[in-house]
DNA sequence: CGATGGCTTGAGGGTATTCAAGTGACGTGG
DNA sequence: CCACGTCACTTGAATACCCTCAAGCCATCG
């Protein structure tokens, strides 16, 4: 819960500048916008735990993930979690808040040590007011995640919990890759789980499930595929899109 | 499937224009822009089961549903359908295909005779890249669409069936009203099962469940709340959004 | 009048959750 | 160095929930 270090940014060369013009939405932004961003912005490292924002707290600030994982949550009233998504680095956040009554509409938790830019939400809305190209950028970005919305609901509701895993797990395969194909889960079982919208446990026996029937080899968070097109006819038959899901 | 009737719109003051400005999207558009609009749409009847367009088709035109019901779903590679929303008078779509490849992402199918008004996408998409005022509008817009799908997505994901369906009647509800409150099912049980991610028997086990529990009167698709404090409590615990869930 | 579609109900089975216990890795402190 | 607690994970058993399959009801409509 405790900062571990923060800098002011000094020029766009480095640091957060650079870091923005990796996002396709800052991609070929105004240099006096990136700029401004900068000098207001600053960097910082957040141990496991930290909360970087709660669900209705004014929105004064957008962050972008540098490294380490991020996970967006909202809170039932029975004190259930939900989580809305798990950010890898190269991901803006809070962004969307950029309206309404200015509030953050859910929480955000450092889940895995992490270095993190922060800008103020007044600079990049004076920006999309002010610049057609930006806007329209921010527009398609938003639509993107839209896309991805619908998604995710698809997925929920029509894939059973291997299915959402072998899912999981193909979406963290670059490209097509040749068999078999190793990974390692990039943070723990448990969040997936819940990333997933089940229980623990039964990501474990998912897991136990995709070993049996697929032939996947599990060792700790490293995974073994064997076969890719069964893994992927497995998981996908039931979606609507075909694989590999173009994100 | 076919098309009882279509007609040019003849002037900004009836007709679709007069739809459009009703919109909150809309609403204080530049008069030349709506004309634009008025002048290039079209207003046709359609009765159910009219499919509007498919998914993949080429996005030309957006659409607003004047009266009557239209569905919006996907379709899985085993022929399931999932349901992405279903949207009433007043509502306007395939406006987010605005991008990309410029393809729809689901599917559009009339479920109950309706009146709906067409528009070229083109004329939406200029008038984004040229009016600031209306692309802020624009982006307003999607990002309250934003935050629909996340509530929906903690819905599937942690109400279970008689909770989805309590949390659809109490959004069927205008305002606090005083008890007991009558309503009508806006359309098939049928469908609104699929809407809410559950199959028609689930969902009538699930109305039979809230007449049982919290006293509810059915009879055909009109229903009696005994106590709005009750439905409230019973639907509403287990989600992140205090009543009401403010759309 | 039979056919159809929307809806309900029952029985059975599968999947996920809950509760509970147990393992192994890790770090802390005696 | 070992004892201990903690945490992530796994496994088993019992249960809750939802789905599937099947049958039947009722209203509508040709």
């Amino acid at each position: 819960m405790n900062t571990l270090s923060s800098k002011k940014c000094q020029s766009h060369d480095e640091g957060p500048t650079a870091a923005l013009s990796e996002l396709v939405l800052f991609r070929d932004a105004d240099p006096a916008f990136l700029t401004k961003l900068n000098n207001n912005g600053n960097i910082q490292d957040f141990s496991k735990g930290h909360v970087i924002f709660l669900q209705d707290d004014l929105a004064e600030w957008f962050y972008v993930v540098l490294s380490g994982w991020v996970k967006l949550f909202r809170q039932t009233l029975d004190g259930d979690e939900v989580i809305v998504d798990v950010l890898p680095a190269g991901t803006i956040f809070g962004e969307t808040d950029l309206f309404d009554n200015k509030q953050y509409s859910c929480s955000a938790e450092v889940v895995q040590d992490a270095k993190i830019a922060a800008y103020p939400i007044s600079i990049l809305r004076n920006e999309i007011a002010t610049n057609q190209t930006f806007s329209l950028k921010m527009l398609k970005h938003l639509v993107q995640g839209q896309r991805e919305k619908d998604k995710e609901i698809e997925h929920r509701t029509i894939q059973n919990a291997p299915q959402r895993l072998g899912c999981f797990l193909l979406r963290l395969i670059p490209a097509k890759k040749a068999n078999p194909v190793v990974l390692h889960l990039p943070y723990d079982k448990t969040l997936i789980a819940s990333r997933l919208g089940m229980q623990s446990e039964t990501f474990s026996r998912a897991l136990a499930r995709l070993k049996d029937d697929l032939g996947l080899k599990v060792s700790g968070s490293t995974i073994e595929i064997k076969s890719m097109d069964e893994l992927i006819s497995y998981t996908c038959s039931a979606c609507s899109n075909a694989y590999p899901c173009e994100d």
